[in-house]
DNA sequence: CCCCTTCGGTACCGATCGGTACGGATGTGC
DNA sequence: GCACATCCGTACCGATCGGTACCGAAGGGG
C-alpha cells in the first residue's frame, strides 16, 4: 500500500506551487529580500496577492522557502562536493560550483545566500540572520568533511578545519560578490584556481 | 592673505555638517541604502527631515557622500597600502587593513561598500550600480599598482596584474561577508594570511 | 444534489515610505 | 534697523509597502 498525499478536498490550486516557487526564488536573489516587493513576485509567480499567502504564508515564510528550494537546485552542487574524495578535490569542486552557479547564463548572478539580505532594516533582521546561519551551517558542513580528511591523512594533522571550511566559504562570499558586480565567468575561475593554491599539501 | 570660505550668509547651520554625515555612514554601514528609512537617518544624524534635505540633497544624494566620507575615513588603509614597497606587501596591508576595518568594535561589522546595496530593488539600481563602480575602482588601482610590480621586477613577467587585483578583491569581499556574519577579527585575520600564502614569488 | 473546503481575484486596510510647503527663527550686509 | 538669505521644525503630501476581507468559482464526500 501506498500512502498518497492526503484527500485533496476543496477547488484545487491552478497553479504549480514549484514553479511559483521557482520564479520568486529569482526575484528574490536579483533584489534582494528587501528590493523584492509583493507586486514584483505576485507578477514574476504569475499569481495573484491573496494566492502567494494562501500557498506561503507571507513574505518571509515565502522567502525561508525560496531558499530552502535554492539550497536543493541551484546549489546541490555543494552537497556533492563534499563527497569528493580529497579535501583538495572538495576545495576545488565547492569553488568552481561556486563560480559556475553564480555566473549561470539567463540567471541572476551572484548569490542569494548572500545577497538576499546582508545588511538590512530592523524589520527584516530574522531573515538576514537566517541567510547567517545558512552560510554558517555550510561552513559546518565544510568543518567536519575536512576533519574526515585530517583524520584519514589526506591532510597534515597540524590542519585546522574550521580555518580551512572559513578560508573557503570566505572566497566563495567574495566570488559571489564579484559575480553580482559583473566579473565573468572565467575570471572568476582564474581567481578560484588561484585561491586553490594555496591549499595545504601532504 | 588667505581665501577664506565664502561669505556665509542666512541663518548658519545648527549642527556638524561632517559628524552628521558620520552618523550617516553607520545607519547605511549596518542597515543598507534600502533597509536605512529616513527616519532611521535623522534620528542617528540628530537633525529634522528638511534639514537632511537642505544640507544633502536626497536620500541618495546623502548615501554617496556617506560612501565618499566612508572611503577617506574608514577605509584609508586603502590608499596607504598601494605605498607600500612590494606587491606582497600591498597585498598583506590591503587585506590586513579590510579585516580590522570590518571587524572595529563599536562600528558596523562588514564593508559599506559591500552590504550597502549589493542586491536592490529597481529604484536603488543606480546606487547599486555606484557600488559596483566603487570596488571595480578598488580593482582598477591595484591593477595600477601590480603592473607597476611587474614593471619593477617585484613580481613575475608573465604575472596578470589584473587577476592578482581580482583575486585581493575577491577575498576582501569574503572577508567583509564573513565579517557581517560575525566571524571574529582573528579568524579573519587567518584566513586572510591562509589567502596571502598563493601570492605569486619571485 | 447539497455541503464543505479550498481556490480564485478585486478591492481595500493601516502603516510606512521618500519628499516638501510653510511659517517662524537667526544670522550677515547695507 | 531693515532687507535678505538660509536655517529650523511641524505638519503634511501622494505613493507604495505588506497584508487581508470578501465573495464567487470549483472541486470532493455524503
Amino acid at each position: 500500500m501506498f500512502s498518497t498525499t492526503p484527500a485533496p478536498t476543496g477547488r484545487p490550486r491552478a497553479f504549480d506551487i514549484d514553479e511559483a516557487l521557482d520564479r520568486a526564488v529569482l526575484v528574490f536573489w536579483s533584489k534582494g529580500f528587501e528590493g523584492a516587493s509583493l507586486d514584483d513576485l505576485t507578477e514574476a509567480m504569475g499569481i495573484s496577492r491573496p494566492s502567494l499567502y494562501r500557498a506561503f504564508g507571507n513574505k518571509e515564510d515565502l522567502f525561508y522557502k525560496a531558499l530552502e528550494r535554492y539550497t536543493e537546485g541551484l546549489t546541490s552542487y555543494f552537497a556533492r562536493a563534499l563527497a569528493e574524495p580529497t579535501s583538495e578535490a572538495v576545495a576545488t569542486a565547492v569553488l568552481h560550483g561556486t563560480v559556475e552557479a553564480a555566473t549561470m547564463p539567463g540567471l541572476p548572478t551572484g548569490c542569494l545566500g548572500v545577497q538576499g539580505a546582508l545588511a538590512t532594516g530592523d524589520e527584516s533582521r530574522q531573515v538576514r540572520d537566517a541567510l547567517i546561519a545558512w552560510r554558517e551551517d555550510g561552513i559546518a558542513h565544510l568543518t567536519r568533511r575536512f576533519q574526515q580528511a585530517v583524520d584519514a591523512g589526506d591532510l597534515p594533522p597540524s590542519t585546522d578545519p574550521h580555518l580551512l571550511a572559513l578560508y573557503l566559504r570566505t572566497v566563495a562570499n567574495g566570488i559571489a560578490v564579484q559575480a553580482a558586480s559583473g566579473s565573468s565567468r572565467p575570471e572568476l575561475l582564474q581567481v578560484a584556481n588561484l585561491a586553490l593554491g594555496s591549499w595545504p599539501r601532504l
